[in-house]
DNA sequence: GATGCCCTAG
DNA sequence: CTAGGGCATC
């Protein structure tokens, strides 16, 4: 059995959905995360999607953050509960579980400026995603992480890692961080597949013509452990929803899982 | 030598600009005098018109109100105070002369309801016009006053002037005030081509499909001093402002007149 | 009710 | 640049 994921940083999911609904229709995905919904749970457009044949569940907040998770198979919520480290009422991890793969998708914290409290409420906020793992799940079983992580892990997803060394998503504490998490047992699904840089998810709409002259981050993720990693047979970059009249400023990411064959 | 001027309420000349420019290149007047600009002087647009030949002068604040004048001849301007009725700040009132001739551009205060303090400062800033324009001119003299006036003069300038009667913008104690400055010596050049009911400029955003229903109100106006008046030979509103996706909730009033011949 | 500005956030 | 939301105006 073949299974597709996604993520996009949809960038308010009520001036997105068309768009969204579009490329669901046409590209079929088993299960797509989705990022900065940024609408109150009362008025996500559930029926919009509902009467497409898919699921959703969401958890969202009045004008920020706010995560999602649609699939035409049915979902089943999981504990989306980070603990103490994330503030209430900040609707940035959603977990649930769909034909029995458990998914993970995260909005983590943009972190504003280096040196800003919003900074190191990132970097703390990324640890305790470890403890969350822990106390959850097994790193031994097919689980996905995925969606903004808001941090480009390696001097090859950013368009100028010199310039932007230090800088907020290429910062060696977010990086630090990041790696520790990603010792519990994860692999960068995308990076498997793709050696080469140039390959960005997010481009900031304050720099002009930034796609077309790609200057971009590659800060949207798909991570597996090792059981599911294993069989993931593609990963990629697709550009389509950029090109529309008013693209989200991040770019959408797929990876494609083989699981058929002898049980993990 | 034919003179042809126009009225128009932008609502924002920010929004408006693009849908004003081609208005102005497709139809050539000498002057055009707006209303609600809605920016401060420093972000007028005016490089914008500048481009395409046209002077401009402009008056604004911040989010509301702001008058302006375009045209493509040299335009001087005039004494713009009204005095100590206005509120200090309000840009309400522009003067300027074009081609030799006085153009007095005026927002005149909407009065948001009867007996509220603005509608009282409504009829003192409408009287006060007369006080300017003695200070000012010579009603002898050719002279325009333009603008939005905010007051349906008579009842054929409302869509139902028995319900409407004494609403703002079509209250006695406006017609009293706007006469009382009329008589110093103006003529409404659209009311001497058009003797007709049912030509308005303006329609309520709440009123649905108002302009379909033609539920509006005559409230932007072109006045002339007799001398002036006399050599008009057309007045029009005209309407393709309004067949855009998002118009403005005025549309457009023009007058044409003819300067050759003896001279006045 | 529709629209536009300001503000915050990314 | 582009969201949402709050606010004021009409």
């Amino acid at each position: 059995m073949k299974f597709t994921v996604a993520s996009f940083n949809v960038n308010s999911i009520r001036s997105r959905k068309e768009l969204l609904l579009e490329w669901l229709l046409t590209n079929c995905p088993d299960v797509i995360c989705l990022q900065e919904t940024k609408v109150r749970d009362i008025d996500f457009p559930e029926d919009f999607f509902k009467e497409k044949g898919f699921h959703a569940i969401y958890k969202g907040q009045k004008s920020y953050n706010g995560v999602a998770i649609l699939s035409p198979h049915p979902i089943t919520p999981l504990n989306s509960d980070l603990g103490d480290v994330a503030e209430p009422g900040e609707a940035r991890l959603l977990a649930a579980s769909v034909k029995g793969i458990p998914i993970i998708n995260t909005y983590i914290p943009q972190g504003q400026a280096v040196n800003s409290p919003k900074f190191s409420y990132k970097l703390s906020w990324i640890k305790s995603m470890r403890d969350y793992f822990n106390t959850n799940y097994l790193s031994t079983l097919p689980l996905l992480w995925m969606g903004d992580f808001n941090v480009a892990p390696e001097p090859k997803d950013v368009h100028d890692p010199k310039r932007l060394y230090g800088k907020v998503g290429f910062h060696p504490e977010e990086h630090l961080a990041l790696q520790y998490v990603k010792e519990w047992g994860f692999q960068d699904v995308f990076r498997m597949h793709e050696p080469e840089a140039g390959h960005f998810t997010f481009w900031d709409y304050r720099i002009p013509k930034g796609v077309e002259r790609n200057l971009g981050w590659r800060i949207d993720h798909i991570w597996a452990t090792e059981s599911l990693a294993k069989r993931s047979t593609r990963a990629w970059i697709d550009m389509e929803p950029r090109r529309r009249e008013k693209p989200s400023d991040h770019t959408l990411i797929l990876a494609e899982f083989e699981l058929s064959g002898e049980s993990i």
